[in-house]
RNA sequence: CGGGGCGUAGCUCAGCCUGGUGGAGCGCCGCGUUUGGGACGCGGAGGUCGCCGGUUCAAGUCCGGCCGCCCCGACCA
C-alpha cells in the first residue's frame, strides 16, 4: 500500500475527551473515529488490523469443527419474550412500520437456537458448531475508553449443539484449547479466569483476560492461578492475634471505626472483626462477619445467600443490634454469617453499647463461607496473589438446556424419544483484541502491535524525493517485497523526514525500514524493529532484501 | 440513574466573568527555501460560536429549555 494514496487521517493530538491510552492512540493512528456515544468508524488501517484478528479465530474455530453462518442482528422480540430477556435493560427494543416489536440482538442465541430448532430433528444431525461474526448492539449505561466498551461491536460467537452434557462438555473443551491458540497467536499476554455467570445463564463460565491498564475488571493471579476478582478465593494472610483469655470489655470512644479501633488498642485491623449487616431480599436481617482488614465481596456473598442483599440502614441496625460503630455477634439475636477467613480468635469485636468494644472474643466454631475479596498480600498454595486490572477478551459458557428447553429445541433420539438438545456459548471481541493490543504494547512514541495482527509487517520510508535515485530504489525495494509477499506500507509522501519517523512510530508497524539517501549508496537498508526501538545490526543489503525481511519478520514478537 | 465537566475552524484551545468588527497554534491550499526526527518564509481558504427561545439598541458572551459528548460511581452476556 502507497501511504500517499492510503486513507488514513493522523493526527497530531489526541482526542480532548480521550482518557484511556488505546483510545488516543487509535484515534491519532488512524485507525478508528468515533461516530456517537459508544459508535465507531474502522477506517482501513484499523480494520486490517481487526480482520486479521477475525482471522485467526476463524481458522480456530473452523479447526475444531466449526461453520460459519450469518444471523440477523433486527429480530422479533417475541423470540425474547420467550427467553424471559426481552426485558433486559441492554436490550435495543424498537417497532418496524407496522407496529411490530423488534429488538437488536445483543447476543445470537435466540436466533441460532431458533434455526437448529426447526431444522435438527434427530440424533444424526447431532453434534453441530455454528459461529458467526456478526454485530451485536447493547445499550450500555455507559460506553467507555474508545473501543473498550461500545454500543456497537462485532462479536464471534459460537454455538455448540450436543445430544448430552458429555458432547457439550467435549465441545466446551474444545474450544478452551482453540481459545488459548488463538490468544497466543494474536501475541496477547492474556488470562483465563473462572467467572460469574451473569444474567447469561447456564453453569461454569471461563472468560479470557488481557491485563492493561484501562482494564474494567481485576483478576487475581499467582502461579497458575487466574480468577475474576468478582469470584476468586485465596488464603489470608497469617497474623499474631493477642493472648486475650476471656471477654472483657473495652472503653472506646470515638473509636468506630476499624482503623481508630486498630490504633486505639494497638493491635492490627486483622485483630478486629468487622460487622457487615445487611438485609435479604427476603427481610431477613443478617449480621455478616469478617476480618478487620478484608472486605466484602458482594458478588460472593449474593452467590452464597443465593439472594439478592442490601446494606442495613443507620435505624434497622440500631434497633435489632446496636449503636452503629459499636456493633458485634455477641448476644445479638440476628442470624451471624462467619467469613471463611476468620479463625479461633480471639478478636475484638464491638459490644452492641455505645464506647464500648469486646476483647478476648472467640466465635462459635460452625460454618463458615467464603465471602470476602481477595486482597493483596494473600497467598494461593503459598504464592502471594498479584491484582491486575484487564480487559475482557473473550468468555465461554455452558449453557446445557437454558435455551433450547423455552425455544423447543428437541431432537429424536435411536428410541425415537424426543430429547433436549445441550448447548454452550462461546464469544471473542476481535476490537477489544485490538485495543489490549495498543495498551499492552504502547511506548512514548505509539503502537507497537505485534506481528500477527499488524496493520502491515513492514513500514518503508522513502526519505528521498520524487525523482531523486534514493526514491527510485526505494520504489524498487517496496516492487521487490510485495512480489515476494510481504505486506508493506510504503511512506512514497514528499512530506517532512521527522514527520514520516513520527508517523511510523505512532502506527505501530514492526519493522521499519528507510531508505535514504545513504543508502542508496550504500546499497544497504536501515532496519529498526518497533519494539524496543532497536536497529538492525548491519541494516539489510538491498539485493536480497525480501528474503532477509522475511526471515527477520519470522523473529519478530 | 446519582455526581462532576465540556460543546467556538479539520484537531487542540483562548475569548464568556465585565454584551459592542470572532482569535491563536497545528493541519489544509499556493509559491519559494529546506530535507535523517512532526523545518522555515510569504500569501490564502476555512465558522449557522451545539439547537431553540428570552432579555437587550446590540448576545459567542447574560437568562431559560433542549440536544450532544466525556469522566467518576451505580450498572454491565
Amino acid at each position: 500500500m502507497r501511504r500517499s494514496a492510503l486513507f488514513l487521517p493522523t493526527e497530531r493530538q489526541p482526542p480532548a475527551d480521550a482518557e484511556a491510552l488505546s483510545h488516543k492512540l487509535m484515534v491519532r493512528a488512524g485507525l478508528v473515529r468515533q461516530l456517537g456515544s459508544g459508535l465507531w468508524s474502522w477506517l482501513p488501517a484499523g480494520w486490517r488490523v481487526h480482520q486479521k484478528v477475525t482471522q485467526i479465530i476463524r481458522k480456530e474455530i473452523d479447526g475444531i469443527g466449526g461453520q460459519e453462518l450469518l444471523l440477523p442482528v433486527m429480530q422479533p422480540r417475541e423470540l425474547w419474550r420467550r427467553t424471559g430477556r426481552d426485558t433486559i435493560d441492554e436490550l435495543f427494543k424498537l417497532q418496524d412500520r407496522k407496529g411490530a416489536e423488534m429488538v437488536l440482538a445483543m447476543t445470537h442465541e435466540e436466533a441460532v437456537t431458533f434455526l437448529v430448532a426447526a431444522a435438527v430433528k434427530s440424533y444424526r444431525d447431532l453434534p453441530k458448531l455454528l459461529y458467526h461474526f456478526q454485530v451485536k448492539e447493547r445499550d450500555e449505561p455507559r460506553p467507555r475508553a474508545g473501543v473498550l466498551r461500545t454500543r456497537e461491536f462485532i462479536m464471534k460467537a459460537s454455538y455448540s449443539f450436543d445430544r448430552d452434557a458429555a458432547g457439550r462438555e467435549e465441545q466446551y473443551e474444545a474450544h478452551r484449547r482453540a481459545y488459548a491458540r488463538i490468544y497466543d497467536r494474536t501475541g496477547l499476554e492474556w488470562f483465563e479466569c473462572e467467572s460469574d455467570v451473569g444474567m447469561m445463564g447456564g453453569t461454569v463460565a471461563h472468560e479470557y483476560m488481557a491485563p492493561c491498564p484501562a482494564g474494567e475488571d481485576d483478576v487475581v493471579l499467582a502461579g497458575s492461578y487466574a480468577a475474576n476478582l468478582e469470584v476468586a478465593s485465596a488464603d489470608p494472610q497469617p497474623l499474631a492475634l493477642p493472648d486475650d483469655r476471656e471477654l472483657i470489655e473495652v472503653h472506646t470512644p470515638g473509636q468506630t471505626t476499624v482503623q481508630q479501633l486498630a490504633g486505639g488498642l494497638g493491635l492490627p485491623a486483622g485483630a478486629l472483626l468487622k460487622a457487615f449487616p445487611i438485609v435479604v431480599d427476603d427481610g431477613r436481617l443478617m449480621l455478616v462477619m469478617l476480618r478487620g482488614d478484608h472486605r466484602v465481596n458482594d458478588i460472593k456473598l449474593q452467590n452464597a445467600l443465593g439472594a439478592t442483599f442490601r446494606p442495613a440502614t443507620t435505624e434497622e441496625i440500631a434497633a435489632r443490634i446496636g449503636p452503629a460503630g459499636y456493633i458485634g455477634p455477641h448476644g445479638v439475636d440476628v442470624e451471624v454469617l462467619y467469613d471463611a477467613a476468620v479463625g479461633e480468635g480471639p478478636y475484638v469485636i464491638g459490644a452492641n453499647a455505645p464506647d464500648r468494644h469486646l476483647r478476648g472474643f472467640r466465635p462459635p466454631a460452625g460454618p463458615r463461607i467464603d465471602i470476602r475479596r481477595v486482597e493483596e498480600g494473600d497467598t494461593v498454595n503459598g504464592v502471594p496473589v498479584r491484582i491486575v486490572p484487564a480487559i475482557e477478551i473473550g468468555n465461554i459458557f455452558k449453557l446445557n438446556t437454558r435455551y433450547s428447553e423455552p425455544l423447543g429445541a428437541t431432537y429424536l433420539d435411536e428410541s425415537g424419544k424426543e430429547q433436549l438438545i445441550f448447548m454452550g456459548s462461546y464469544g471473542i471481541g476481535p476490537a477489544r483484541i485490538c485495543a489490549a493490543a495498543v495498551e499492552q504494547f504502547a511506548d512514548e512514541q505509539g503502537i507497537s502491535w505485534p506481528r500477527a495482527i499488524a496493520p502491515w509487517e513492514v513500514n518503508l520510508l522513502s526519505l528521498g524525493k520524487g525523482g531523486t535515485p534514493e526514491r527510485a530504489a526505494a520504489d524498487g525495494l517496496y516492487a521487490d517485497l510485495r512480489g515476494a509477499g510481504v505486506e508493506v506500507l510504503y511512506d512514497d509522501r514528499d512530506t517532512g523526514n521527522g514527520e514520516k519517523f513520527a508517523e511510523a512510530e505512532l502506527l505501530g508497524c514492526p519493522l521499519r525500514l528507510t531508505l535514504g539517501k545513504r543508502s542508496a549508496e550504500s546499497g544497504v537498508v536501515e532496519a529498526q524493529v518497533r519494539r524496543g526501538r532497536t536497529d538492525l545490526d548491519g541494516g539489510v543489503p538491498l539485493q536480497d532484501a525480501p528474503a532477509r525481511v522475511k526471515s527477520v519478520l519470522e523473529t519478530l514478537p
